[in-house]
RNA sequence: GGCUAGGUAGCUCAGCCGGUUAGAGCACAGUAUUAAUAAUCCUGGGGUCGGGAGUUAAAGUCUCCCCCUAGCUACCA
């Protein structure tokens, strides 16, 4: 007895399958007087039945049946209609006898031909409708055709038993139409017999991410099976394969010239429609060769990509040559079984080598709300609005910082877009247009043989541009694309609220000094190089900046697009760690102070005394005696000290290198963190003298414990974990009015801008004040006025056209452009 | 069902050959600064690192089980 879910296959039944190790019995139904064999484990399903003699599946193979219809009768010759054994065999569901009809379902296929049965029936049209070999039903969709043969059955005393079951089935996924599984004849690549070679071009390959290279992509080619490469249907590339009608000789045409000898046609046109018609004869052979009906598998021409693109091997040998396997490519996290695939195996069966050496592998793009982008939802932003808004560049930013740029999804964020806008373009070009601004007011032009740099800044930015361009060199070499973009952010941070803020004195200063012209020639070189550095990653914004800054030079060797530059190399020789390091020393002493002032509500305009830089670590910036007067002015305080004799102000706290020693100590590692916890001040300073202390009969090494520092308690300073500063904050009188002569200058400055001058335009100031700002006045003059440009200034009991108030003073005042 | 990845702040994501107090941006709140200004700085609140168990002197990080998401794949008469 046999269990099927598809009746409509029955008419085509062949066989039947039991597990060879599985127990069957005879049974007996007395109700229905009906006597057959079913799993033993099947007899729950099937109770009240007589169970009549045990046995296990493989004695009942060779038998024979009578099938249930009588169309295919005939195919008993071909050693139809008998029992087959297979270990696919469950006894889950169903009776354990597995109906086969091998043209409508692969295992019972693979099955019947283990067997050694030739016979082999496919009474179904490709539309899905019965042949006239199935004459009841000739015409009929299989589907509709079910109910007709269970009827039938159950007429002739066959049907056991009819249940209604629901189970998934597959369906057209764009007629939403039901599927089945039907036999056709197919051309196969016998790609089994050449894993070994697959394999092997895969151990060539470089992947990012790399776990694809072992793990999916390793797995389904080990379980590589063949390639069936032809496919039945109008367009497509034509199977080159031509067969005798007669004599079933077949020959594979390699070219055009090949089938113009054969057919004395030369085509020029490879369609269908051209190739179909030509036919061949070979001398002394009888029968009229034909191309067989089917066409290529598109992915076949996705994998002879390497070699079609350049009508290899027909031109272009050595170009190919020379080319293969292509040093890179991309493709999403899908074509691990699409191109991926059918490149490598096409290589690997040609040539023996992989098609690409290296492969970045995209993640899939959801939408903002974690779905896959849908049309038919519409739920992102068009693609063209999105880079009409934002631009291309913001949108490769974005991708390529993300986690797509290594195979893993990404939620698309339209915001995510806008901040490359915000933290990446938009400074970049502000810095550029700086530049601009002031060397045009200049008439300057870049010199093609710049001098060294001597400011300390220009040789730092220099520096920290080496350093940029080596660590993007490193990370592009790899293929790590996502690293970059942190890399540039970090540059564009320093070049701007760096390097840009605490020169601009020098681009203010009147005239065209030296040092002016190299503050120019720096930050014109570091924007020039850095437009090609971006050129990959922001292409339209960098060429663009390439050409605007191209025409700044006053010499002509400017390569017309930024594509077309050489990518830069670092030189070590322009590269200064410890000047790196300073700067970053100094930058955390900036913001100390700002958060010192923040925490005693001392604005920046007030001036204040003093500025102590504290700890060992002070030594490093104060190596370099030039940051000194950048502290001064970016903490606006009178005077800048060091000290390296930390002592006073904070305590030392002695850390055990983690990682480090807890390989080197193992379960000691905690009594460990205790004792170099509680190391005293003599012993960290005899670590840091000599490099090595004694604890717990063990020695430690300078890189084994971390010092840090923190403020000691009762102290006046702040700190981070690194340096520490004392920023005194006691206010007098003169600092007072310090503070005020900026908050005047401000205010002017203010008012200038509102009156619409031009920043070089010379100015008129009528001022009423009161007596306190008076006094500013006199003592701050000469800065006051300079800093404003103020060539006339007067007191005026009148002026009132700006007020402001200064710390409860009023201050009115007029301006005017002098003519 | 199988394989390969992913699940960390309200959102998008870093961190993970085990390591100190888990970070960034956005958003929110509060400051500061400003002749690059529709720019920028700083501070703050905000986390059961999907859930559970285990290994370890130490787990977001390693192991096992489970849940969820995605890609690929196989789909049982």
């Amino acid at each position: 007895m046999i269990w099927t879910t598809t009746p409509w296959t029955l008419p085509s039944n062949l066989a039947v399958c039991v597990g060879p190790d599985i127990e069957y019995v005879r049974a007996f139904d007395p109700a229905r007087n009906q006597r057959f064999y079913i799993a033993k484990e099947r007899l729950v399903a099937y109770p009240g039945l007589t169970i009549e003699a045990l046995c296990l599946g493989r004695d009942l193979v060779g038998r024979r049946y009578s099938p249930l219809f009588p169309y295919f009768a005939a195919e008993k010759q071909r050693g139809a209609f008998v029992v087959v054994m297979d270990d696919y065999v469950t006894t889950e569901s169903g009776t354990g006898l597995v109906h086969q009809a091998p043209a409508f379902g692969e295992d019972d296929h693979r099955v019947v031909k283990a067997a050694g049965i030739e016979a082999m029936v496919c009474p179904v049209t490709l539309e899905g409708r019965f042949t006239d070999e199935v004459s009841d039903y000739a015409g009929q969709h299989v589907k509709d055709a079910d109910s007709a043969i269970i009827r039938v059955l159950k007429d002739r005393g066959l049907l056991y038993r009819h249940d209604t079951i629901t189970h998934s089935y597959p369906f057209c996924y764009r007629s939403d139409t039901p599927l089945i599984y039907r036999a056709i004849p197919s051309w196969y690549v016998r790609v089994s017999s050449m894993r070994d070679k697959l394999i092997n071009a895969n151990q060539q390959i470089h992947w990012v991410p790399d776990h694809l290279q072992e793990g999916r992509f390793g797995n389904w080619l080990e379980n590589a099976i063949d390639w069936a490469i032809s496919r039945n249907r109008v367009w497509g590339t034509p199977i080159p394969i031509w067969i005798n009608d007669v004599t079933g000789g077949q020959r594979c045409i390699g070219s055009l010239d090949e089938l113009a000898a054969l057919t004395g046609t030369r085509l020029t046109d490879l369609h269908r429609e051209h190739v179909d018609p030509l036919t061949f004869t070979l001398p002394g052979e009888a029968g009229v060769y034909r191309r067989v009906p089917e066409v290529l598998d598109c992915w076949f021409e996705s994998g002879s990509m390497p070699y079609a693109q350049l009508h290899y091997p027909f031109e272009n040998r050595s170009l190919f040559e020379a080319g293969f396997p292509a040093e890179f490519i991309a493709e999403g996290l899908d074509q691990t079984r699409g191109w991926f695939y059918t490149l490598t195996v096409l290589a690997a069966a040609l040539y023996d080598k992989p098609a690409f050496r290296n492969v970045i592998v995209n993640g899939m793009v959801l939408a903002e709300d974690g779905k896959k982008m849908s049309k038919r939802l519409r739920n992102y932003t068009p693609p063209d609005e999105l880079m009409e808004q934002y631009g291309a560049d913001a949108l490769r930013l974005y991708l390529i910082t993300s986690g797509l740029v290594r195979a893993e999804e990404q939620r698309f964020s339209d915001s995510g877009v806008r901040d490359m806008v915000r933290r990446v373009l938009l400074p970049w070009y502000n810095a550029f247009s700086f530049l601009r601004t002031y060397t045009e007011i200049d008439g300057w032009k870049a010199s093609p043989t710049a001098a060294p740099a001597t400011n300390i800044l220009d040789q730092w930015i220099t520096s920290r541009l080496q350093t940029l361009k080596s660590n993007v060199g490193a990370e592009m070499a790899a293929y790590r694309l996502y690293a970059v973009v942190p890399q540039l952010l970090d540059f564009i941070e320093d070049l701007t609220n760096g390097y840009i803020r605490l020169n601009r004195p020098r681009f203010w200063e009147e005239g065209l000094s030296a040092d002016k012209e190299a503050a120019y020639q720096t930050l014109y070189g570091v924007l020039r190089e850095l437009s090609v550095i971006m050129a990959p990653f922001a292409p339209f914004l960098s060429d663009w900046l390439h050409r605007e800054l191209g025409a700044f030079s006053g010499f002509g060797d400017e390569q017309s697009s930024v594509h077309l530059c050489r990518y830069p190399l670092a030189d070590g020789t322009l590269q200064r760690p410890d000047l790196e390091e300073a700067v970053a020393l100094m930058q955390r002493v900036v913001l100390l102070g700002r958060q010192k002032r923040e925490a005693e509500k001392i604005n920046l305009r007030t001036p204040l005394a003093t500025l102590t830089v504290i700890g060992e670590r002070a030594a490093r910036l104060a190596s370099i005696p030039e940051l000194a007067e950048y502290l001064r002015r970016e903490l606006n305080v009178q005077d800048v000290r060091f000290d390296t004799n930390e002592a006073a102000w904070i305590e030392l706290i002695a850390k055990p290198n983690f990682p480090l020693l807890g390989k080197r100590l193992g379960k000691r590692m905690k009594e460990f963190q205790g004792l170099i916890g509680g190391l005293s001040l003599e012993a960290i300073r005899t670590l840091r003298a000599s490099g090595a202390v004694e604890v717990g009969g063990e020695s430690f090494s300078l890189v084994e414990i971390d010092v840090q520092q923190r403020t000691r308690a009762g102290a006046n300073i702040i700190s981070d974990s690194v340096i520490a500063v004392d920023l005194d904050c006691t206010l007098s009188d003169t600092l007072i009015r310090g503070g005020y002569a900026r908050e005047i200058v401000r205010s002017i400055q203010r008012a200038r801008k509102a009156s619409g001058l031009r920043v070089s335009d010379r100015i008129r100031v009528r001022y009423a004040a009161a007596s306190a700002l008076i006094q500013t006045l006199d003592e701050h003059a000469t800065y006051v006025w300079s800093e404003t440009l103020t060539v006339e200034p007067s007191a005026d009991p009148g002026a009132d056209r700006f007020v402001e108030d200064i710390d409860g003073h009023r201050f009115a005042f007029s301006v005017e452009k002098v003519a």
